[in-house]
DNA sequence: TTCGTCCTTGTAAACCCTTTCATTATACTG
DNA sequence: CAGTATAATGAAAGGGTTTACAAGGACGAA
């Protein structure tokens, strides 16, 4: 399209020079103000602006933000991607969205694009699991981080270098079981999760460790993080029992899963919440129109993300090695859980 | 974070000049194998890669492209998103993501961040209504059509320069209404959408026409969007009957307003669809998932989106003026309209 | 008047590349 | 082996800014 206008042209038209001109605009510099107006009257009568690629050059800040994330398809990382989107645009930054599906390792080559476009920092969030492809996902992290600033949502505490923002996951788990056991339930499964046992702060972990307090047995586990995940689990679940009592109560990866539970169980004839409990987590906007309501938790992944950007910006001027703080998850009960009064039954 | 490494850096350790990196690492120059060799060693060393900005500033390419979109909160936004980030990273592209509220029109301070970033195109996407904010973003994305390649989803033919993909909307009702009525159904209200009935090609239209068409009465409409949107329709279109006998069928403005209903219909003891069937729209993840599974219209954005991008992408060679090309939705039957022999009743 | 300040402005270097043009090295032809 | 065509390389300009530095002018003090 068009030639660009260029601040030579501001200055021709105005009768100074490209320095003047620049100093009118950035406005960190004493102009006369009889200069001045001349100056902005071109600039205003063009809608010019500087390119802000030249400035990037100069001032090496290219006032972008990278965020990436896994695929969107989960709700839950839109909800990220609209919160890191707004703060950032509110702090007058832009956002590149990258979605690197998990086990696409972040390849030395995406890194050096990251680089490449000098971008001013990073948000990194994802899930992470037992196996290799996460930890060298992790380890890219940790390699990137040492060329531009990052901050971690949720990655916990594997990588100790790296500004962390974390939720308290296990915590998800744990309150999940407690409101449960309230209500009477003692056979509880958790459904749902990528095979993450093994590691720190993982839905998983919060499952095996809150039962083991309890002195309650653990169903085994069975991975899937969407929808149909969901129906395959409690398939799964219901398949492995091996003679053992099914479970009464299900806490489920997060919504994803609870809402093909919902579908599978409701196909096999049991009644959520008079046959069998259950619990979501991350609150999405569909737990409330789930038949029954979802119970389920919030992770205030917004404020999370808010102050994960406020804190990628600030980075610029104080050091933040190590950083980390953590955020309590908590329960929103609805209707998928029925009230302690219905289980006269365990 | 520490300086960056250059190409004088690289030039220096390989002993040769700047020029001779270049030409290496752009491959389109011939350069002595031994040479190259040389080059690339050290290239790779240090894991060079030309800034993207300074690259930018001399190639007038960024390599980027603007997705301007309303709000990621509604799902099928979230899905536009995926698709376009998905297709330009196959492109080798990145994606800069806007996210601008509907009714916050384009104003020129936003139009000019764009062009000041200098980006190869934008993609445009966001419902519009008869009410004079649309009309000024409208103004604005014609505006910015004319300085950087641009293609539209979904904005019907109002600026008739636009290159646009435009998905057949109106088709969208008249789908479902044919469907219904195939059902036995003449008592049919369309609930949510945004107050757009004066347009061409929305579904509000497509609703009015094939009412009209059918000698059918239609029903007030009721404005909204999302589920909470959708309960506050069917509560609205109920009271507003005036003594009218109440429908026997809704079509929704989109699988959220349709979960909404769903939820208020249960709440009133109407049941879907032995009392009332529904159809959604968008075919959104969750759509086989509600309670009953949800018959809806698919709308191919995925496909939509993909040739979007490419379009967009191969503006830089082609001239695109007034392109346009049109989708049409399909139908996706599921159970929240029951079966032709369950209707004894009309 | 003359000198020293301060304010305003312009000149030019720098940012990090790509690419044109000129130059030198190599290969090919007769 | 001379002469020419071609391949490989380097020097330098250019892209659109910001900013350090220098210079000019106004002004008050001595």
């Amino acid at each position: 399209m068009g030639e660009h206008i260029t601040i030579f042209d501001i200055a021709r038209e105005a009768g100074v020079s490209i320095a003047t001109v620049s100093r009118v605009i950035s406005g960190n510099a004493s102009v006369r103000a009889q200069t001045r107006e001349r100056v902005m009257a071109v600039v205003t009568k063009y809608n010019f602006r500087p390119s802000m690629v030249a400035t990037g050059l100069m001032r090496k800040k290219t006032h972008t933000m990278g965020i990436i994330l896994p695929l969107l398809a989960n709700p839950f990382y839109s909800m990220m991607c609209v919160a890191l989107q707004q703060e950032a645009t509110r702090l007058n930054y832009s956002t590149l969205l990258f979605q690197i599906p998990r086990g696409a390792i972040l390849q030395q080559d995406f890194l050096d694009q990251l680089i490449a476009r000098r971008l001013d920092g990073v948000i990194f969030s994802g899930d992470v699991t037992d196996d290799a492809s996460s930890a060298s996902a992790l380890e890219g992290i940790c390699k990137l981080r040492r060329q531009m600033p990052l901050v971690a949502i949720n990655l916990r505490e594997i990588c100790p270098e790296l500004p962390c923002l974390v939720t308290e996951l296990a915590a998800c788990s744990q309150l999940a079981i407690r409101h449960l056991t309230k209500l009477g339930h003692m056979r509880i499964a958790l459904i749902g999760g990528m095979g993450a046992a093994q590691l720190p702060n993982t839905r998983e972990q919060g499952y095996l460790n809150e039962m083991e307090r309890l002195g309650l047995e653990p169903y085994p586990m069975t991975a899937g993080e969407d929808a149909p995940g969901g129906e395959a689990c409690v398939t799964g679940l219901f398949a492995q029992l091996n003679g053992r009592k099914p479970p009464t109560a299900l806490v489920a990866f997060n919504d994803l899963v609870a809402l093909g539970a919902l579908r599978q169980l409701k196909r096999m004839g049991l009644r959520v919440p008079g046959d069998i409990a259950l619990v979501g987590c991350d609150n999405q906007f569909f737990a409330p129109y789930a038949a029954p309501p979802l119970t389920t938790l919030d992770l205030h992944i917004e404020e999370t993300c808010r102050l994960a950007m406020n804190l990628l910006v600030s980075t610029q001027t104080a050091n933040l090695d190590a950083f980390a703080q953590h955020f309590e998850p908590t329960l929103i009960v609805r209707s998928s859980c029925g009230f302690m009064s219905e289980k006269g039954k365990i």
